[in-house]
DNA sequence: TTGACAAATGCGACAAAGTCGCATATTATA
DNA sequence: TATAATATGCGACTTTGTCGCATTTGTCAA
């Protein structure tokens, strides 16, 4: 497998944290990097040359989210996915044919989120808004 | 267990499709109606005493989620939570007491749908949007 | 460059959530 | 009340994820 080497930033988050650029992590920081959202066993198929360890690549995803290098989506369905953290955003997965694509959104949702705060009298520390439904391609064919 | 019967509109609902009015199933619908979201496990629990099989419980959960009788909400974790369908709303998970309640939303939401279609050419067919944090009486708390 | 120590890994067992096929039981209705 | 469709129990199985522990690997300072 290609190993590109990981950015001076990543390297630095790393080491502020005591924690060491290993192969694995390597590899599964650059496989998010290229791709889409993807699953546990998702990952742990696409890296099966390396031969990472299932029990590995859980631990791996948990401690990079903890890092805040990669994001946890919580889509419709059993499986948790992940990517690689950009600016927050949200998805859809189509029902038909199962790809998941980013969403534009308009900017209203932020201050959406401010006003739901101050309507319920609550402190939102996190929100997950997904959404199902036919992407571009597939809503031709139905 | 007390047995509540169900509504004529549940019973035509279920008519119209050729289902049978169970015990069990009417159980589960009466225990959902009396209650905050609860999981397949939960309700498993609170029905102990009429001793309903697992796999009953989680075929039941299906059915009665495809008939638009309860809902499945996805929140943060593992589990699904399902609870009595009643007009769409959204829920904040407390994540110090991890109560369930469900939040006021601007009416703005609507809209924000309708131009999240059009902005990104495609067709939503269902959404998420959950949210987690302190609840108002945990953030007093912290 | 190397040795020591912390961090990462593999392994295997375990757990939780959910599914499936099949034999049996229950329900609606004619 | 007989019958045909539906629901249920049972148990095995799958998927997703976790854990403890022994071993290996990465880092850094001497």
């Amino acid at each position: 497998m290609e190993q590109h080497s990981p950015s001076k930033k990543i390297k630095s988050i790393l080491a502020d944290r005591k924690a060491y650029t290993t192969p694995h992590r390597q590899a599964i920081v650059n496989l998010l990097a290229q791709s889409k959202p993807m699953s546990a066993q998702d990952i742990i198929s696409a890296l099966k040359k390396a031969d990472i360890n299932r029990a590995t690549v859980y631990r791996e995803l948990k401690f990079l989210k903890e890092l805040g290098l990669i994001e946890e989506l919580q889509l419709p369905g059993r499986k948790k996915y992940y990517e690689i953290q950009k600016h927050h955003h949200h998805h859809l997965i189509c029902t038909r044919c199962h790809t998941i694509k980013q969403l534009e959104l308009p900017r209203l949702v932020c201050k959406l989120l401010a006003d739901i705060t101050y309507i319920n009298n609550c402190t939102i520390t996190n929100h997950n808004l997904e959404f199902s439904g036919l992407c571009n391609r597939c809503q031709k064919y139905l």
